[in-house]
DNA sequence: ATGAAAGCGCTAACAG
DNA sequence: CTGTTAGCGCTTTCAT
C-alpha cells in the first residue's frame, strides 16, 4: 500500500499542498508545521513519486547514459564518474546497453526520453540523422561524434595517435600497421587521418587493417594478417584488440615487443596487466563522463531560462601516450619469427 | 513541444479515450480509425509519455538493475542477458550502480522503485534489514543472497569451491590457502564453508587470508602474505583477486603454476587470457540475469493476479570448475622461490 | 502561512 | 465501437 501525499495530509492535520510544498519548497511553510508534516511523513514511510512530480513539473531529476556495450570496460568507468558527477547535482542515472544494435538504440533513447531529463550518448554507430531527430525529442550530449549544433565532450585521440606513432618511428619503425575498428566511428576517422599523418610526417608508412569490430577477439584474429604485412609495430583501434592481438602473437611465437610493437587506445584497466603490459593511448574516460553530466546539465537548465546562447557547447579533453611494456626498437634487419604460424 | 494525446485525437477527430485505446488495447478500436489514428500519430511524431501512463495502471514496464560495481567485469554479461530477457518481455531496464556504498544503495533503490515494477538487486553488502525495508516498497529479485522470504538465485558457488579443492588436492597439494573476499558476501561464506570442509575431507590444510575488496589491487597486495604461509595453492574469491594475484607472484618471481597454483571464481573474460591462463570456477552470469529476470516477472504479475502461491522463489544455477594453466602439482619438497622479495 | 481548485498526460469504468 | 466522466500523485496558481 504506497502512502501518498493525501495520507500524509491527513494525519497531519493539513492540506495537501502544505505537505507538497514542505517537500518541494520548505521555505514557504512554517517551522511548526513542516516539523509536523516531516515526522508524520517518517512515520508513515511515505516517499514522493517522482514519476508524478515529473508529470507536472516537466523534470524528472534522472538522466540517462546509452552505451554500445557495457561489457566492452572503457564505459563503465565513464559512466561511474556520470553517475557521482550526477549525483552531487541531485539526479539519478539510468544507464542501458544497446547491444551495438543502432537500431534498437534509437527506440531505447525514445523510451528512456520521457522518463528523463537529458541523455548522455555513447553510440559511435548511430546515424546522425537518428541523432538528429532525437535531440528534438530530449536533450543530448554526445560523447566522441560529432553531429550537427549537438554539444559533445571529445577526445583528443588524434593528438594521442600523432603521439604514439612519433613514439614509433623515434624507436625506429618505417613500417606501420593500423588495426582500424568499427568503420563508422569518429574515433576510428580520428585516429586514421592522425596516425597516417604523423607516419607521413616521419617517412614511415601505414598500412591499415580493418574494420574490425572492437573486440579481443578480432584482435586475436588479426595477427596473422598483421604479420603478413611486414610491418614492424601496430597500432590498434582500441585496447581490447590490441590485448586479443597481443595473444594472438603469442600463439604465433611472435615475442613482443622483441619480434613486434603493439600500442593500444583507451588505458582499460586490463592493459596495466597485459603480458607484456601495453604502452596505450590513456583516454580520460572518467572526465568524459563528467563534462558530459556538466554540459547535458547546463542544457537541460538553459530550457528552462530563456538564455540559450553562451554555453560551452563542445569540449575537448587531452590525452596522453602511456609508455609500458609493449614497444621497442624493431628487430634487428632481416629478422623473422622463427616459426609463423607453428602453433594451432 | 511535446505532442500528447489530446493533439493526436483532435486532428484525427476522436476523442481522446479512443486514441488511449488504440495504444493500449488495439482490439476495442475499429481499424479504420485505428488506422486514421495511428496515421495521426506518426504525423505528428506522438510518443506516449510512459510515466503517465504509469502513474495510473500502477505499471511502467521498466525493471531496475542495482549491482555494486559495474567496472567489475563479472557483472555486465549479467546484466546484459537481464536486459535482452527483459527487452523480450516488452520491458526496459534501467542499470544502477551502487559504487559499493551500501548506503547510497538503499536512496538509490527507492528512488528507482517508483519508476520501475521491481529491482533486481545484486547487492552483497546490503544487509538483511535494509532489504526487508525496500521489499515492501517494490518487488525484488536478489541474486547470490538469501533474504527471508525474497525469491533470489544462486549459483552454486559452494559446488565450485568445493570442485576446485579436489582439484588441488588431486594435484598433491596439502597446504592451501584462501583468499577471501568483501566479509558480508554470501558467496563469501559459501566459498569458505564449501572449500574448508572439501579440505578437511581430502586431508589438506586451508588458511584464510582476508576479507579483501575484490579487485585485482587487493589481490596483487597478497601476494607476499600468501608466499608467508607457505601453501602451495590459492583459491582465490573471485578472478579479479586471482589475476592481480598473479602480477603480484611474478613480481616476486615466483612462477604460476610451477611455484604455486592458483584458481578463481567468475570465470570472467580476461581469465581466459591471463597469463597464465587461470583456472577458475565457471560462474553462469547469463543464466542468472535471465533466471532473475523471470523470477521477477514472474513476481511482478503474481501481485495483479492473486495466486500468489505456487511460484518459483528460489533458483540455483549449476557451476563448474574450468581447468587452465594456472594449477599444477606442488614444487618438490624443499622447494622455495630463489629470492622471494626481490623485484620492487 | 495555508487552503482551494485546476490540471500534468494518460487510462478505466460506464454508458450509449 | 466510441464518448463521458473520474482520477492516478503531485504541483501550482490564486485567494485568503
Amino acid at each position: 500500500v504506497p502512502i501518498t501525499i493525501r495520507d500524509v495530509a491527513r494525519v497531519a492535520g493539513v492540506h495537501v499542498s502544505t505537505v507538497s510544498r514542505t517537500f518541494s519548497a520548505p521555505q514557504l511553510v512554517s517551522r511548526a508545521t513542516r516539523d509536523r508534516v516531516l515526522a508524520v511523513s517518517e512515520e508513515l514511510g511515505y516517499r514522493p513519486n517522482r514519476a508524478a512530480r515529473g508529470l507536472i513539473t516537466g523534470r524528472t531529476n534522472n538522466l540517462g547514459v546509452i552505451v554500445p556495450d557495457l561489457a566492452n570496460p572503457f564505459f563503465p568507468p565513464l559512466i561511474k564518474e556520470a553517475q557521482v558527477a550526477a549525483r552531487e547535482r541531485d539526479h539519478h542515472v539510468f544507464i542501458a546497453d544497446t547491444d551495438e544494435d543502432p537500431v534498437a538504440e534509437e527506440d531505447l533513447v525514445r523510451a528512456l526520453a520521457k522518463q528523463v531529463d537529458g541523455v548522455l550518448l555513447c553510440s559511435p554507430r548511430m546515424t546522425n540523422t537518428s541523432i538528429e531527430r532525437l535531440c528534438q525529442e530530449v536533450p543530448i550530449v554526445v560523447v566522441n561524434r560529432q553531429a550537427r549544433g549537438l554539444p559533445c565532450v571529445l577526445m583528443d585521440v588524434a593528438e594521442g595517435a600523432r603521439l604514439a606513432v612519433r613514439h614509433l618511428c623515434e624507436l625506429g619503425h618505417t613500417r606501420l600497421v593500423l588495426l582500424a575498428g568499427p568503420s563508422g566511428s569518429w574515433t576510428n576517422r580520428q585516429i586514421r587521418r592522425a596516425a597516417s599523418a604523423a607516419a607521413r610526417a616521419a617517412g614511415a608508412s601505414l598500412e591499415e587493417l580493418g574494420p574490425h569490430t572492437p573486440t579481443t577477439a578480432s584482435g586475436e584474429k588479426a595477427a596473422l594478417p598483421v604479420l603478413e604485412t611486414g610491418a614492424t609495430a601496430v597500432l590498434a583501434y582500441n585496447d581490447l584488440m590490441a590485448i586479443g592481438l597481443l595473444d594472438g602473437l603469442a600463439r604465433h611465437g611472435v615475442p613482443v615487443p622483441a619480434g613486434l610493437s603493439v600500442v593500444g587506445v583507451d588505458d582499460i584497466a586490463a592493459s596495466a596487466i597485459a603480458h607484456p603490459k601495453l604502452t596505450t593511448v590513456s583516454m580520460p574516460a572518467r572526465a568524459a563522463g563528467r563534462s558530459a553530466v556538466d554540459l547535458l546539465l547546463q542544457q537541460v537548465h538553459l530550457l528552462r531560462q530563456v538564455d540559450a546562447d553562451r554555453a560551452a557547447t563542445q569540449v575537448v579533453l587531452r590525452t596522453r601516450l602511456v609508455v609500458r611494456q609493449s614497444t621497442a626498437p624493431p628487430p634487428a634487419a632481416g629478422w623473422r619469427p622463427e616459426h609463423p604460424g607453428d602453433a594451432p
